[in-house]
DNA sequence: TTCACTGCAAACCTTTTGCAATTCT
DNA sequence: AGAATTGCAAAAGGTTTGCAGTGAA
């Protein structure tokens, strides 16, 4: 592992991504990364198209779409299950993450007042988490667990 | 803490919360109370009446959405959110449930073959999560936590 | 130039609402 | 009888699909 300094924007590492799957940088990509960069809210399509608009930049709402279920795919969004919305991928822990690979987790703090989500990328409470579902999990119910989701709700600090 | 028994049939218990609360028992409200006591997985208002249809009983999805408001209103179904389909809350361990409050909790292990749907009513994984989390929210984010929600996914011992 | 992507239109699916008719209690 | 509940119709959202046109590489 280099000590290397990644990017700390997150619309760069996207740009990236996308470019090294062969996919274009369009002006729509563009738009749409650069809200989901600037906010903590979780949004959905609708919300994204009315901001673009707000600011005088044309889309259609099928275009957003198109573009949430491309980032989601490439893990650059996260989608919250109780609203449906969609976030940025937070980066800047990944070396914590990587040794857990819990690098793309879903693990939300969301703000029922302002709607500002946050994402917990916490080894320790992975790690917690995880054996105690698995030890549970597995003996009495034999469920092989692939996949998990925790959204908490709740007030933020400036909320509260 | 009477050690009375409580009656075992998620029915009879759903009845018996309605009828408290003053709410009418009725020939629709019955057959989506059998059908939800009768399976382990969540479901959809359209499944619900496809269920029902199939078994020759004619009822409108807008009752449907209606009853499974009512039912989750009351505490009797979760919704998961994943899906947005319905369960039954399960009843059992409530004696364990009381004494955390968690007597309505939303953990779920969901199967990814069938679609069966358990609850996870486990005081351990529940005081250690919350333990966690709180620990974790309190002080780096001032969060103050006030509902949350899990979902596991895997596949169950029959699917694997 | 080529192929991915976008915009538009329309379809589709889910959920909600209003209101008259029904049916529990 | 009186009030809650249902069914029907319609509206309202949200999301997806097909296809022709556009634009990034």
């Amino acid at each position: 592992m280099t000590a290397t300094p990644f990017t700390s924007s997150f619309v760069d590492h996207a740009l990236e991504v996308l470019k090294s799957q062969g996919l274009r940088i369009t002006r729509q990509r563009r738009l749409v990364l650069a809200v989901l960069d600037t906010t903590d809210e979780a949004l959905s399509a609708y919300e994204m198209k009315d901001r673009l608009t707000a600011q005088g930049e044309a889309i259609d709402t099928v275009s957003i779409y198109r573009i949430f279920d491309c980032l989601e795919t490439h893990q650059l969004v996260h989608r919250v299950l109780s609203s449906g919305k969609v976030r940025r991928c937070a980066l800047g822990d990944e070396t914590a993450c990587d040794k857990h690979q819990h690098h793309h987790c879903h693990h939300f703090l969301i703000c029922q007042g302002c709607g500002r989500t946050d994402e917990l990328h916490c080894p320790e409470i992975l790690d917690q988490l995880e054996a105690r579902l698995e030890a549970l999990a597995v003996s009495p119910s034999g469920f092989r667990i692939t996949g998990h989701h925790l959204e908490l709700m709740g007030l933020c600090p400036a909320c509260q």
